[in-house]
DNA sequence: ATAAATAAAGACAAAAAAGTCTTTTATTTT
DNA sequence: AAAATAAAAGACTTTTTTGTCTTTATTTAT
């Protein structure tokens, strides 16, 4: 009936896919397009182009348009953690929100499953934000992970 | 831009409220009808009568129509976990799939948080498997946790 | 038997997410 | 300056999710 439903959505998939692949071709001076990431981590490519445009405007990523232009980013975006792409693009709901969705969840008027809940995004909020970006770059650069779909 | 994605769906925090409902309401002989159910968790009331029917067909829930009909639970459905209610609902994605969304993700081709990832989903895979209705039945009959959105 | 109550089923509508296309703006190269 | 390149912006389309409405089937009470 319903069925498939994932932790993030699909724009937050490709954006941190994005990011990992632009964290791993960064180097000096080294710039890269929307074409080449769309392709080098299988995204549709003008939904890549709204996503990217997106964190750039929120600072997340480095870009100059014209020849030789393109996404990059310098060794403070490297620091960039995963909670950090997770939020600009889903939010933080995943983190604070309550997870039956009662608005007025709390510790005074908690849901039923507010404490067990709460361990869970704690641990989840805790791992996505103790991982940076710089942490895959020479792994990937070695290409022991990959980033496409198939 | 995009904005708040949470962990379960809709109809997923509807089905898990309307079932912790069913279950503190459900005595011998008594049943609940749509109606009572989507005043009680604050719920629309025709997607609410959707979403048990699937539950229903799918043996989570018992119901019965005409006068005093209604949906009802025995003891054996009060043994029901919450990640049984959303692999109904949501499917299995949360629990088995890839945080990227990268099908060919596995162990000898994990993505680059692969590892981390497992850990949190195998934690929340968990805590749902644990959690059974029953263990609400006497919290929520006491009134310590509430169902409401506001 | 008939009427009333209730879930089941399925068509329909609205909103949100995902995806595409076109035009504009900025930069570089010639 | 002009042409080429690439991101930015925004309108548009499609698909999925959420939500609504109407009709049908089943059960109970009268």
């Amino acid at each position: 009936m319903f069925e498939t439903k994932e932790m993030f959505s699909k724009a937050c998939e490709y954006g941190i896919r994005a990011m990992l692949h632009i964290a791993r071709t960064s180097k000096e001076g080294t710039r890269v397009g929307i074409r080449e990431i769309a392709k080098a981590i299988d995204s549709p490519e003008p939904f890549m182009a709204k996503i990217l445009q997106d964190l750039s405007r929120k600072g997340l990523v480095l870009s100059i348009k014209g020849p030789n232009g393109g996404f990059y980013m310098d060794e403070i975006h490297l620091k960039i953690s995963l909670a950090e792409i997770v939020t600009a693009i889903d939010g933080d709901q995943l983190f604070n929100g309550c997870g039956l969705g009662l608005k007025a969840c709390n510790e005074r008027k908690p849901c039923p499953i507010h404490y067990e809940f709460k361990a869970i995004r704690t641990n989840l909020k805790a791992m996505l934000q103790a991982t940076a970006l710089e942490d895959f770059k020479e792994s990937l650069e070695k290409g022991l992970f990959h980033l496409k779909r198939g």
